[in-house]
DNA sequence: ACAGCCCCAGTTGTGCACAAGTGGATAGCT
DNA sequence: AGCTATCCACTTGTGCACAACTGGGGCTGT
């Protein structure tokens, strides 16, 4: 990869982090001229990466006016996440990978993480945690499509949960994560990956209910 | 929307067709230049339309090189072939839309050119015809985000039923996407979506098979 | 004759200046 | 005072010039 496709995937990432953990809110207008200067370049590169946002659904540019990051509610999102749940369970049965030891790791720092946020609750290090666990969550398939189709989805709703804690129970919240690692532990020690992805699907499922 | 964002739509869309009905033949070398002055802009909107072609994998640009269409092999799209099987059912189960008159109407003008064309084979009419019918098959489900996932895998593969043609028989292939929109036609008169979606997943799965 | 080097035409990537457009502040009229 | 029209600071969109880079053809030295 190049130069310049590397520190597009960067500047990408970032913002769409950003925007994700609510850095930068629903509505709040980006300035291309002051990223490209925080970034250190010119807007061309930078605008290429707002338009790939924009076509995430994650911006909204508008002649004149600015670029605002998009809201989200979960009632429109409804529809997205009946297809998340479809494709979570998918990576189960299409191209299952075998599950290696590195991968049993993983999961065995991500519990442990996990008991961590549980001593002490705090949203953004939950969706930090969440966004990353999702991103391993896509090692479980060997199907490159349907990794790339999930993250898209993953993208444009995480930011439903942080919006929704404010009326929701923090400290449950981090122990049913908790416990759906642990349990997607089991399942992995067990090399079962269709159970892992059932599980995840499991737990999408009872997430939208509880922000609903 | 924009005159800006409508441009963009109009060239993505016939940039895509291009590449998938084979007139840009993979391993084409485009030139922004060249396309800019065919669409009478400059460079610079151009440049996102091929930015976002590239991450639809359609095609990829080299730095001092040039932008290439890309190469399709059956093979490494076996992945996006299960996935768009998948896809295709689920739009039978998720959001399926009420069947329309206009939607019977519709599918009734697609059997009559299929018959137009069943009379008169021909390789790029027949790409073209599965274009526009896909196109259709969009319409028989609300999700939006299915929507979505299910075009940008249909391009993505779109080209390699026309790749694949030399080594089989046109004829049959004709008639054999006859009898597709005229079983739909038969479920969708009966107002069943969902066997309309089951029989989309069949032949998808069929056309695979007999192109490999 | 041949190997190695360099140069150059041509391409995409970047930066900048300006065009197009928006929305609020402000001045002016009733 | 209130309403309206205009202006203006600021934004994104576009065009152009140049930088960065590639691959091949040709030249040169041996």
């Amino acid at each position: 990869m190049s130069g310049a496709a590397r520190r597009f995937q960067r500047l990408h990432a970032e913002l769409r982090a950003r925007i994700c953990l609510l850095d930068y809110p629903p509505g709040t207008l980006l300035s291309e001229t002051a990223l490209a200067q925080e970034f250190g370049t010119s807007r061309t590169p930078l605008r290429r990466v707002l338009a790939r946002l924009e076509d995430e659904g994650l911006v909204e540019s508008r002649h004149g006016v600015g670029t605002l990051v998009t809201d989200v509610e979960i009632g429109e999102m409804a529809q997205v996440y009946a297809l998340r749940l479809e494709l979570a369970q998918l990576a189960g049965t299409l191209d299952p990978l075998p599950v290696t030891p590195e991968m049993l790791d993983e999961v065995e720092r991500f519990v442990g993480r996990g008991e961590t946020l549980l001593a002490a609750p705090e949203p953004r290090g939950f969706a930090q945690l969440n966004m990353e666990y999702h991103s391993f969550g896509l090692s479980l398939t060997g199907n490159a499509a349907l990794r790339e189709m999930t993250e898209r989805l993953y993208f444009r709703t995480a930011r439903i949960w942080l919006k929704s804690i404010p009326h929701m129970d923090l400290a449950d919240e981090c122990a049913i994560f908790l416990s759906e690692m642990r349990e997607t532990q089991t399942a992995l020690r067990a090399g079962d990956t269709q159970a892992a992805a059932l599980i995840r699907r499991a737990h999408i499922s009872m997430s939208v209910r509880r922000m609903s």
